[in-house]
DNA sequence: CGGATGGGGTTGATCGATTAAAAACAAACG
DNA sequence: CGTTTGTTTTTAATCGATCAACCCCATCCG
């Protein structure tokens, strides 16, 4: 089943069809019934390969993610795969794992698909194989780490302003000695979040104490040993802004397990505002960052290079909001002892 | 850059580099050795459309899940990706969202890419949908729901098995009332395993006793939902399983607003074992289904029937194993108390 | 009336591979 | 030396679309 068959049996040229089904030029109301009449009847369904091939257009996306078990990522790859479906666009999910050789490998694959556009969803990136993307032409849309420039944007999730929103927000309740844990620092992502924790801190004149800045490993695991290790402090911090929530789900086990409440003795917070974070007990205070916003604005973004090649991208802001939940409170200053 | 310029390069005709490429013919080492060269220095990387037009083939494959957000796939998603990756296949992941629309496009979009096989890892999937693709001679593998037939394999989960680990786990601790949280029963998933479960109660000669049987949403709010019915009962159960973890970890979140504590007041036991089960409070047993090993049959079962085409499928059986945690333990009857 | 205009189609080259069939070459044999 | 046989390589048709260039025909205008 081909346009042959199509354009003969509906007694026009193969041109005619094509144009019909691209909408690349006007078609007379009779022909175009008789045709889509014929498309119909034979249950005609073009070959993405052979239009690929004449096109040079391939209507696939890549999109890079660093880790799909993370629960940001399955939300992102969603939204981001029902715009691309509504706009006539397949994607192929490439996972990296964080393994720059998997991540050279997927790339290199996406090249050889001849992808329209690659979405790249993880900090971690070789400025090399960018490069080779970008000799291609193939527009490129970056999460948080990209410099705009031809054929590439970047959307940019404004980790300053939700920083400061949650900081904020426990300053108000009176917090002082506010604690961090970080994402593992090899990763660009974890260092731009701490670094806006750290920066924030200062522009509010609170002197910044290294040992409650501590590093876990943006899982649950992690945010459990670093909490613990916060608990040790001989003047322990009252209140923990964690780098995402799995971090602060972990932390809240730490501190459960360590018979203390959330948040009577400790407020915590995290960062994403991913599903889980609504039915924790309590329910997690965090700074929700909409993959569903990042998701369609990477398409959009990516859309908009692909339609206009050679142009120049643009940095799109993704802001934040604070969900104020039930994991944070006053301190209560009868809970702050000494930790020997 | 094309295989003519390769070609050209190396001094020979486009048919060599080609049966060099993909090892479909001897070529003597000299000649292999110059078109290598020649490959190296242009930076070649072949035309996968023009190959796929060309071929017939696409190395494209299509996997199809129901709700990407619910962690069980992810997991299955990264371990399916991966066994493509190695075989040079590129996968699209297409998320149906459980609206029959949307999987409908969906499967049409996939066949027109001429993907090489579907791995069909939801329950719902309609009939004539799958004929679809069947009639086009399309490799298919099916999870849990699959009728094994011509160019058709199914994984299939032993859910009789899980379900009798589990409750025999319940039975030797000491636990005769047991209340059972299932999936949302439009899904056939949710119907096998609920069946399994009053199957076995049978078998053990165990009265089922419909109260006990409680309706959830594969989600933590139907699970906590569900849960909170099992304590208005008069006569509550002991000990209570449920159709995923999710589900479970809902009802940990219900039992513990209403004060009550796992396992000493009710014991819990979840199903497929997902990473977070293993970090809850108290940690969950649960029933683990491997995602690797599903992901790799699926992976395994397709790649067979794409290989031998005509040829008829498989049944495979994915096995399961009680993962004994913190949330079972004996039942004190002490606990036991009217709900009046 | 003859030429310009433009809407509606067709023709045929082209995209970059694969792959039968043919050809070229080499070795073996009577 | 001519013929087989076998191995390696080339020729050229083919896959199924797209799209620039061209054609046809009706209409309009001076």
């Amino acid at each position: 089943m081909n346009i042959k068959k199509v354009a003969e049996h509906a007694g026009v040229s193969t041109a005619t069809v094509s144009r019909l089904i691209n909408k690349t030029s006007y078609i007379s109301p009779g022909t175009a019934k008789k045709v889509w009449r014929a498309i119909e009847e034979l249950g005609y369904h073009p070959n993405v390969n052979a239009r690929g091939l004449a096109s040079g257009k391939s209507s696939l996306l890549g999109l890079i993610v660093s880790d799909i078990v993370n629960p940001f990522f399955p939300d992102l790859v969603k939204s981001f795969d029902e715009a691309a479906l509504h706009h006539g666009y397949e994607i192929i999910t490439a996972n990296t794992n964080y393994d720059e050789t998997r991540t050279l490998l997927r790339v290199r694959r996406l090249i050889e698909r001849r992808v329209d556009g690659v979405a790249i969803m993880t900090s971690e990136m070789d400025q090399a194989l960018v490069d080779e993307l970008s000799t291609r032409g193939i527009p490129i849309v970056f999460l948080d780490t990209g410099k705009v420039k031809e054929n590439i944007s970047n959307i940019r999730i404004d980790y300053e302003q939700g920083v400061s929103q949650a900081v904020n927000h426990l300053l108000e309740l009176g917090h002082r000695r506010i604690g961090y844990i970080s994402g593992p620092l090899g990763l660009k992502s974890a260092r731009i979040r701490r670094s806006a924790f750290l920066k924030f801190l200062k522009k509010k004149g609170i002197i910044e104490e290294k040992e409650l800045v501590t590093i876990g490993d943006y899982k649950i695991s992690g945010g459990k040993k670093a909490m613990e290790k916060l608990l040790k402090l001989e003047d322990r911090p009252t209140a923990v802004l964690t780098s995402n929530d799995l971090t602060a789900i972990g932390a809240m086990q730490a501190l459960r397990s360590h018979g203390l409440h959330v948040p009577e003795d400790v407020s915590l917070i995290g960062f994403d505002d991913i599903a889980l974070a609504a039915t924790t007990d309590p329910p997690l205070t965090t700074v929700n960052v909409s993959r569903v916003k990042v998701a369609e604005c990477a398409f959009e973004s990516l859309l908009e290079l692909i339609k206009h090649k050679t142009q120049k991208g643009r940095e799109v802001h993704v802001g934040t909001h604070l969900v104020i939940r039930e994991s944070t409170a006053k301190p209560s200053p009868k809970t702050r002892r000494s930790g020997r």
